[in-house]
DNA sequence: TATTCGTGGGC
DNA sequence: TGCCCAAGAAT
């Protein structure tokens, strides 16, 4: 009610999108300047469900650059959705790691068994029945749809979300702005060409569209715009202010046996890095820990000497710090549950998430 | 509706 | 250095 009556007064002033020009005039800039994309069907090419699906879920809360390498290296190892679904778990976090959003990993192996199991590996069409399956939510099930099907579909991301926050001049903050962007952008839907809509609207808030600094000059969109009508362009989408992260702090045993092998163990299935291999350390909490609190939580019992320095990585909601101790287990201790011994020259075969392998560098250099 | 869940690059 | 953000989902 309120967000409607100050979209409309902001409408008042400033040019009321006509969807059908509008999006005439996207798809033209689109036509010349759509980005080239790994995962990007060419012109007159038929997308790949599983290509787009594979992409779609790499690319939540990643960005393209990031996201690029890894979908090339599934794809090459994985050529098909049902030989993803045959992989072990374990290979597909492996392959994962460094990715982050490691419960995407695990969803991402269940989605595909699950369209093996009982889609005969095909993939449904309907949003609906995409957003039953794992990982697939409101925004993933719209781009599927959209993208590889061509059906009509607002996958509305953070690129549309500012796109349509401006055009529309939407002055509510995000993110309770969500639900009213979402209705504004289901007004520009249409079934011409909506595979190619959704993704225009993405490269446009990726190239020109950029937050903070946008590059209107150049945009084809600026005379449908409210918010450059009005000179809101920079200030638009508000956000609401984030909330400070806390510290937490751990000790992360370097534990090595008489064979030189790094004691690793693997991580709850689910919560914070699930399913991924850890260097053990203590539980990470806000307050520093003595020696005697930390000695219970080693896994073996050693003359633990710490190492100078210390591991700081930021997570989404809290910054850690991680002092490291090294210790030495003279006999071939066998490894406690869930814990295994690695050979040090095959790490990469671990599913080592970022932060484990920063303690790992860290040790390694602090002569560990 | 509000939290939890990674990482790296840009400024 | 610290904060921003990136093709969000699950709970």
């Amino acid at each position: 009610m309120e967000e409607s009556i100050s979209t409309a007064h902001a409408s008042s002033e400033a040019p009321q999108p006509d969807p059908a020009a509008l999006r005439q005039r996207l798809l033209q800039w689109y036509d010349r300047h759509a980005r080239r994309l790994p995962w990007r069907a060419l012109p007159e090419e038929v997308a790949d469900p599983y290509h787009v699906w594979l992409s779609e879920i790499m690319l939540q809360q990643t960005t393209v650059v990031a996201a690029a390498p890894y979908f090339e290296a599934f794809l090459a190892r994985w050529p098909r959705v049902e030989e993803l679904a045959a992989a072990p778990l374990d290979e597909v976090l492996t392959a994962w790691a460094g990715l982050g959003y490691y419960a995407r990993a695990r969803n991402l192996h269940k989605c595909a068994q699950s369209l093996v199991a009982e889609h005969g590996g095909r993939f449904p069409q309907e949003e609906a029945a995409l957003q039953a399956l794992p990982g697939i939510g409101a925004y993933t099930a719209a781009a599927i749809a959209a993208i590889a099907f061509d059906r009509p579909a607002a996958p509305v991301d953070g690129n549309w979300e500012r796109v349509i926050a401006r055009l529309f001049a939407i002055e509510t903050p995000l993110p309770p702005a969500k639900a009213e962007i979402r209705e504004a952008a289901a007004t520009l839907v249409s079934p011409q060409r909506p595979g190619d809509f959704a993704q225009a609207m993405m490269d446009l808030g990726a190239i020109l569209c950029l937050p903070g600094r946008p590059k209107c000059l150049l945009c084809p969109l600026a005379e449908d715009c409210a918010a450059y009508a009005l000179n809101r362009e920079k200030e638009l989408p508000a956000r609401t202010p984030k909330a400070a992260k806390p510290t937490r702090r751990g000790i992360a045993f370097w534990t090595i046996d008489a064979q030189g092998r790094l004691l690793l163990r693997r991580r709850p299935e689910k919560g914070l890095l699930g399913g991924m291999m850890e260097v053990p350390s203590t539980e990470w909490r806000g307050d520093h820990w003595s020696e005697a609190e930390a000695l219970p939580q080693a896994p073996f019992p050693a003359d633990w000497r710490a190492l100078p320095g210390q591991v700081r990585h930021t997570f989404t909601h809290f910054h850690l710090e991680l002092e490291v101790w090294a210790g030495r287990i003279e006999s071939g201790a066998s490894p406690p549950p869930g814990s295994l011994w690695a050979e040090p020259d095959e790490l990469d075969k671990q599913a080592l998430p970022s932060v484990m392998r920063k303690v790992i560098s860290h040790a390694l250099k602090r002569g560990g």
